[in-house]
DNA sequence: GCTGGATCGTAAGTATACTGTCAATTAACA
DNA sequence: TGTTAATTGACAGTATACTTACGATCCAGC
């Protein structure tokens, strides 16, 4: 006499759980950051790989998809798009065949200058409805959780990556 | 004599953004489920997608995805693909033409007992990294969030539009 | 009873996100 | 040195996620 049949199958139980609120967490930040910058013609990702093009000048698109976490076969229409725009260009390196070197264009410069306030507005927007500390506590939380589950991920963050194309120094 | 010239572009400030975190436990997430879920084929959203007919039987597409909170568009792939694994029906409503009713059929109910102890794994794998009291407080935070960021999303919540195809009394 | 507006499913087009594989190139090693 | 291993960027294929548009159908108001 099983007192527990089976799980009981209810949509709170999908409503309430992490995976679910995470998707959906996801999915309401991507829309808060277009409605937002949708005077510009830039998605979150590639905000994000701008950015880490000008921290670091001349990374190549292997070490980038580290240094964000995105799947290189991704990053790589990433790239097309942003080079198609004018916002990036790309050198081939002359010690290594392989490895074409990425830079930020004047253009590029000035898009992510102007667009930051944007993605302010949007990064604040997106934790509005929460108390100031209850902000606090959950970026806190997150912060710490995919910290910690970094490895779990296809993709894991490398941020050190970014600084090997400067001489490699093991 | 400005004293902060323009925000200082870094990859820590990246890092720190809300839409950051939520992008990368999102992959986070997805990726755990793949992996205790690799023996079923089924991915998260398919996965929600049979709950939520098997909680609410005959319901239509468009109802389908303010339950779960779906793009209407991108559910029409995955009805395609549930269907092509046999583990739902599409059957033509009888008083309304446009409207295609959905069940399970006896492979979808038999997978969804399977694989639901694989996702609670998951789910629970998730938030391992954290001690019980800050699951607690994460979940707590991003439910709350996420309620209250409801309309803010393209597709909101709308849980209670599962019910008007039995009967639809206002 | 007919027409205008709403709704349903579908489709095309774009953008992530991942899986593989592949050729070219470089590095490591026997 | 010469073969193997690893790396880089590219490509094909699948799956979400969104936009807009379109035909079919239904309903409301006239």
């Amino acid at each position: 006499m099983p007192s527990k049949p089976l799980s009981p199958i209810t949509m709170d139980a999908v409503y309430a759980a992490p995976g679910y609120l995470f998707r959906r967490m996801q999915q309401i930040a991507v829309s808060i950051f277009m409605e937002e910058c949708k005077a510009f013609d830039l998605t979150p990702v590639q905000y994000a790989a701008l950015i880490a093009i000008h921290t670091h000048p001349g990374i190549d698109a292997t070490r980038l998809s580290a240094v964000i976490a995105f799947d290189r076969s991704t990053l790589g229409s990433v790239i097309e798009r942003l080079l198609a725009k004018g916002y990036i260009e790309r050198k081939p390196a002359p010690e290594d065949k392989r490895i074409k070197l990425l830079h930020l264009t004047k253009q590029g410069v000035a898009i992510l200058r102007e667009i930051i306030p944007a993605v302010e507005r949007a990064q604040a927007r997106m934790l509005e409805p929460l108390k100031p500390a209850e902000r606090k506590a959950l970026m806190g939380l997150m912060s710490q959780l995919v910290d910690l589950n970094n490895e779990a991920s296809r993709v894991p963050l490398r941020a050190e990556d970014a600084l090997e194309h400067l001489g490699k120094a093991g």
